[in-house]
DNA sequence: GTCATCACAATTGTATACGATATACGCTGC
DNA sequence: GCAGCGTATATCGTATACAATTGTGATGAC
């Protein structure tokens, strides 16, 4: 969604305050990006007056937001009790990877037809930025910019409804790598994405499909999903209920 | 998620209204019927004070209750206009058969795997249901009910990420048969349901797999998609923008 | 007669106030 | 000392009130 234009997403991030932006889409973008970034820990409670007093909007504002953010899924909403930023379980980790393999790798099949120049180019700087990231050790930023290419992607095989899935699932991913991420330092991602790349350069659809399949395996595998109740304020919230 | 024991799921529909249903989900379930049923056209504005007033609520409900509708696709919340039922146009009907393509028939297959006797047995009660109206020539509900049957598989398939992209996806399908439906008479598809079943019951993911593919693209093809710009207000509003 | 400008009306965006509900604490009774 | 229960508080759910924005119609100049 958020069909920003194409020409000039050179940015890759920061859509840019527009023009008469909502306060509420502010708000959702805040703690989005703050959840992302592990700056709020998962099952933080969010109260409504606390975010409203925070970012100086009222509550009207901060229920619409935490009400869009509980549709994507980052943060729950509990009956007269409050939102709590998300906690995958590892069955919901696994789920949303499910749901990225049945749509990712056919969606980048597409994308290699439709690929332009531009668009190659797009995803190239993508990857830059990525790299540049890591660099300099920002694993939150480098995170962020490997989920945009994913969504790039889906945008550019002209399905926007698949890319809106897409978005939703990355950004749910986002929280679970978060949370189930083992081996931070091996951030090998870059390589697929640029092995990508290449299918896409040559056109190759299969391959790209190919490639997207096994990125999406190496990614669920890295990820340290065995059963754990070690989540304490959770257990108390699940007896409660 | 709304993760209903599935064990008192016999009753197909009406989820009962539990307990302290949130008025909000209440207006949701109403506006949604009505546009399903398309007793409210494609293009109507739902003003939030009308609304409010025929359900006896206030805008604050309305209003959330339409964010939900929106994050539904279906209707489009304009800045500081209003609230309109979604008009998908020809692009969008394709992208929505094009995600259901991807998704249901390997999970359908999946729901194969997993399918218990009072899974089969629900079905089979859907696809009577499905008769019923259709034989009382109440297709709305017939219609309500197909939907409600690939719902089911996915919920079945014990994919709740995937079972809620498809519940979306549905209630969209929903909309543009409403509007595209070109042959309401011939409604084949209990057959294609049938067919499904079949296979459901011999534990045939495969063939089940193969059965959704050809039965999506039927839906696909039953519908007039060629292009036509023959919604005045759309072109009107489609320039205003 | 046509076009631009301005003011008004209607509707949404936001803030505040009130009522309902769930949790937590303290009290009484055993 | 502990279990059961009532009240107290904090937070959410909803309604209402105000501010901002948009669309429309009238008025006037060219």
């Amino acid at each position: 969604m958020a069909q920003a234009p194409r020409t000039q997403a050179s940015k890759t991030e920061a859509p840019a305050p527009v023009k008469s932006e909502t306060g509420e889409d502010r708000i959702v973008q805040k703690l989005a990006s703050a959840i992302h970034e592990h700056r709020i820990a998962p099952g933080m409670k969010l109260s409504e007056d606390e975010v409203g007093e925070v970012y100086g909007v009222s509550r009207t504002v901060v229920r619409a937001a935490l009400q869009k953010l509980a549709h994507m899924h980052l943060v729950d909403l509990k009956r007269n009790r409050g939102a709590f930023v998300s906690q995958p379980t590892v069955k919901e980790a696994r789920e949303v990877f499910e749901a990225r393999a049945l749509l990712e790798p056919r969606t980048a099949h597409s994308a290699a037809a439709r690929m332009t120049e531009s668009d190659l180019a797009r995803l190239q700087s993508h990857i830059d930025e990525e790299h540049a990231a890591l660099a300099r050790g920002d694993t939150g930023r480098a995170l962020h910019l490997s989920g945009l290419f994913h969504i790039e992607i889906a945008r550019i095989a002209d399905q926007a409804t698949v890319a809106e899935f897409i978005g939703q699932l990355v950004s749910r991913s986002s929280l679970i790598i978060a949370l189930y991420w083992q081996r931070r330092a091996a951030l090998c991602e870059s390589h697929a994405h640029h092995a990508l790349l290449e299918a896409f350069a040559k056109g190759d659809g299969v391959r790209a499909e190919e490639m997207m399949k096994s990125h999406l395996l190496d990614l669920l595998t890295s990820l340290d999903l065995r059963e754990r109740n070690d989540v304490p304020q959770s257990l108390r919230e699940a007896l409660s209920e």
